[in-house]
DNA sequence: CAACAGTCTTTGCTTGCGCAACCTTCGTAA
DNA sequence: TTACGAAGGTTGCGCAAGCAAAGACTGTTG
């Protein structure tokens, strides 16, 4: 058999169609309120949870799903905004933290809030306690369980 | 109330986590087996699905979720190789018809399969029926339904 | 029939990200 | 101890895609 069948092949579609259309409101809400990006604010947030608001790089890359080239851009620019700094790593050297300042923390603060309605707004809201429920049951099985993770983008 | 029930963290941490590794793995599987870009084929498959194997610009772009400036450059591309053609629109002269070429439906023929059975083994296959029944209803609340479309990427 | 607001598409510009290569450091094995 | 493969992080490079503005055309309204 070569074909999806109806039903996968709307799945299917749906499957698209949500992420494209949640991510890109989620997206424009964000940056018409605060001027942030997703991924920046993932970054805050994730460090916002971390035990000492800090986060090794690697670690930091797979919780926000960037390469590492890309989480040292974007860490990049997060501290020439001074919301993020960099800190050595004394057990490992080759290691780096990413830390959150307390300007990130306030940011984080200030952010947070509208993201939080935002989530709800397009995507907790729209959805019933069992759909809820099912849905997170079908899509946990889509992605591999990476232990321990905070969240993204909370 | 401010917060996210846990509920619906985990299940907008799934949603993101989901999205993420399944495209992921697509793109990987298409760009391994064929070289090609998940969105290429995504224009080419909605052409060879289209009645006259073609679609205005603007419609080519809602289906496969780019604006309509990365539509524009998109079919350059496979217009540079051959798989498309523009033609000019003549109820509307500031039309344009993206045009799949038999180049580029033999080269659907060929692709296709490969992303059948990337997406049934990353998506459709990994969810029972009752789930994907599940998943389809929900997912449909997140996304606006648009009307007439026939998939993506299927 | 003119004017004009809206639509369709393209282009210039900018940016963010992935890949591959590189350097440093770690830890293990000879 | 030295050697060496693997891991952490950064960099050069290329590219795809979004925004905003421009150009071409439509059809509606005065």
């Amino acid at each position: 058999m070569s074909e999806l069948k109806p039903g996968e092949l709307r799945a299917w579609r749906a499957f698209l169609d949500a992420q494209a259309s949640v991510m890109r409101q989620l997206e424009a809400d964000l940056l018409a309120a605060d001027g942030m990006t997703l991924a920046e604010f993932d970054v805050l947030i994730q460090l916002w949870f971390a035990a000492g608001v800090r986060l090794r790089m690697t670690e930091l890359s797979e919780r926000v799903r960037l390469t590492p080239s890309g989480i040292t851009r974007l860490v990049d620019r997060l501290a020439r905004t001074g919301l993020v700094r960099r800190g050595r790593c004394a057990s490992d050297r080759r290691g780096t933290w990413a830390i959150l300042t307390s300007a990130g923390r306030q940011r984080v603060d200030k952010v947070r809030p509208i993201h939080l309605r935002s989530v709800r707004r397009h995507f907790a809201s729209r959805l019933s306690a069992d759909q809820l429920q099912a849905l997170t049951c079908a899509l946990e099985r889509l992605a591999p369980a990476v232990p321990l993770r905070v969240s993204s983008a909370i």
